[in-house]
RNA sequence: GCGCUCAUAGCUCAGCUGGAUAGAGCAUCGGUUUGCGGUACCGAAGGUCUCAGGUUCGAAUCCUGAUGGGCGUACCA
């Protein structure tokens, strides 16, 4: 439930009924426990305009707020702050109206926004490296959460798949194909390098090359269909991957690169209509005012540029898929390149002025000693192996093993393994550098995915052992029970916000204050031991179910998998 | 050179719209009535929020400057 916008309300209305009235009530959680649940700051930069005492306004204002329903206490502190108290039967109430929807209470937007989510976007010419891990594990929660909120997704995997380095690849596959073409595709980094191999020392070799590309532009049948068999191979070694990490893409939402051809002379086309294109030094650019460079459309050989291809995407998804929001998961670095294609989008009319664009940016993924991630060799670590690696150590750190078959403690450690690689990514800010550090994300202390794990795991543990059915009656008996109930009612706030901020780490430090919470419960209000009474154990266990729930609910939306027993 | 961005405890990170005594985890030290999963829980210690100004009732947060790091900077993506 939306709980912010109901002592919004509150506090709105007792503002009105003491004649005073701002543009947005927004309350804050109070800073300190002693503070009570909820705070209001609004009063004191009101005070100022009024030029009144802002305790006397404070005083004035809470004798109007009604304390039956939500609120049971209201205070005045400080200069001017309103502390607030929530009812603990109201917070029971709503906590059990919680527990019985599946949806734990989480309304779907009733007018929903159509909105792209780019993200992942691997280069078929090589292997998935970590390089593209943040992105599709950003991207791919960005529109879990999006979805479930109740947006109208459109997931888009702008695979490039369109370029020089085709010309090469595919001329070195032809050579192989009567032997065994999709074989030694297996291992991408190899062929790639086999063929620039060729490429640098054989002038034949070199200059087939370049003819090919030439003729899958210009639509030569054999050349294009060597081509798309490299690409359907290379997209298979991705999709692997996405099963591996449980990425919610398929073929269905790649709109590679080569897609928007057709469209790229439309673009210059239309810019050149709308004035905006200047010829410098025989390339097609756009000046913008205040950027130094300018963003070349169309080079002067008459061939196109990533921005050309951008705009294309941005046209195509504004105007076909009738996109409100597009968001794009890249790299921190391109933070320049997209400020110019977004403006240069909006200003030529490309894209309609309502049009939300944003660049998710997100910052580079650095080894413990903070240098960017490479394998010992100073060469790129393949995506593949970085999970295989994962899962193997997330083996370790299980510790019911001998509970398991083979079969199925190996699944467990694919969960427990992607689901720390995932975590730990989605756990930081996304827009600083991220350290990688196997130690730390499949650690059982601190903020990681195996701890919400093995909480949940401890509540199922609880259930078991009771098994009997849970109610949804909960009755907040105490201090922390109190704090528990009104953390987990907060969770719609929590995801609201973090969608409005494509920031899922808030959703992370949301989960695992709830786990450190649970877990202070735990050691404190015994459930299924001797001489705790019916209604007690029975409200108990309900807020379990509840935080059992939550946890579950919230690591989905981040693509993580729980499990009974570790 | 110009532009963007970051700087919070020994380390890794939170810190909302400017709000009260800046918070977690790791590491360190100490503790937990035989415990529903102790790989847990509780506590202590640890800070000039890089520095210097400014804005104001109030600044880690906003503005200006300095220092240090990262990144970008015309026909690659």
């Amino acid at each position: 439930m939306k709980i912010k916008e109901h002592i919004n309300q509150i506090i709105n209305d007792a503002l009105i009924k003491t004649s005073i009235e701002l543009d947005s009530v927004s309350v804050t959680e109070a800073t300190k426990v002693e503070f009570g649940d909820y705070q209001f700051n609004g009063i004191m930069p009101l005070a100022k305009i009024l030029k009144r005492n802002p305790r006397d306004i404070a005083t004035e204002v809470i004798s109007s707020i009604k304390t039956n329903g939500a609120i049971v206490k209201v205070e005045v502190a400080g200069p001017g702050f309103i502390n607030i108290w929530l009812n603990d039967e109201w917070l029971s109430s709503q906590a059990s109206t919680l527990l019985a929807d599946e949806r734990l209470g989480i309304t779907t937007k009733e007018n929903p926004t159509r909105v792209v989510v780019d993200y992942s976007g691997p280069n078929m010419a090589k292997q998935m490296h970590v390089g593209h891990l943040r992105s599709t594990i950003i991207g791919d929660t960005l529109a879990n959460l999006l979805t479930f909120l109740g947006d109208e997704v459109i997931r888009q995997n702008h695979i490039g798949d369109w370029g020089t380095q085709f010309g090469m690849l595919i001329a070195f596959l032809e050579e192989l194909e009567d032997q065994s073409g999709s074989e030694n595709l297996r291992d991408l980094e190899q062929f790639y390098k086999d063929a620039k191999g060729r490429f640098d020392v054989e002038t034949d070799f070199a200059t087939r090359a370049r003819e090919y590309v030439v003729k899958i532009q210009g639509g030569d049948e054999h050349c294009l269909q060597l081509w798309k068999q490299f690409i359907d191979i290379s997209l298979g070694h991705c999709e692997e991957i996405y099963e591996k990490l449980a990425i919610n893409l398929s073929r269905d939402d790649v709109r590679a690169e080569s897609f928007y051809n057709d469209r790229l002379p439309l673009v210059v086309e239309h810019l050149d209509k709308m004035g905006k294109i200047e010829v410098s030094d025989g390339a097609k650019c756009i000046f913008i005012e205040g950027d130094e460079v300018p963003t070349i459309v169309q080079k002067g050989d008459g061939g196109y540029l990533y921005a050309t291809t951008d705009l294309a995407a941005l046209w195509y998804r504004s105007e076909v898929l009738g996109a409100k929001r597009i968001s794009y998961v890249v790299d921190a670095r391109q933070a320049g390149h997209f400020k110019q294609v977004f403006h240069i989008a909006k200003e030529s009319g490309l894209v309609d002025k309502d049009v939300l664009l944003e660049h998710v940016a997100f910052g580079t993924m650095m080894d413990k000693s903070g240098k960017p991630f490479k394998t010992r060799d100073g060469g790129t670590v393949k995506l593949a192996d970085l999970l295989d690696e994962a899962v193997i150590r997330a083996k370790d750190a299980i510790t019911a093993k001998d509970e398991y078959d083979t079969e199925s403690l190996d699944e467990l450690a694919h969960i427990v393994g992607i689901g720390a690689v995932k975590y730990s990514d989605l756990s930081i800010n996304r827009e600083s550098n991220y350290i990688f550090d196997w130690d730390k994300m499949l650690s059982l202390e601190g903020n990681t995915s195996l701890y919400q794990q093995y909480a949940y795991a401890r509540i199922m543990s609880i259930f078991k052992k009771y098994d009997g059915t849970i109610g949804n009656e909960i009755k907040i008996g105490d201090e922390v029970e109190h704090r528990l109930v009104l953390l987990l009612i907060r969770f719609e706030d929590i995801l609201q916000k973090a969608a409005k901020d494509a920031s899922p780490h808030q959703i992370t430090t949301y989960l695992y204050s709830v786990t450190t919470l649970f877990m202070r419960f735990y050691e404190s209000n015994p459930i299924l031991k001797d001489g705790i009474d019916e209604a007690t154990r029975g409200s108990r266990l309900a807020i379990a179910s509840l935080t059992a729930k939550t946890i579950k609910r919230g690591l989905s939306i981040l693509g993580i998998g729980v499990v009974d027993k570790i």
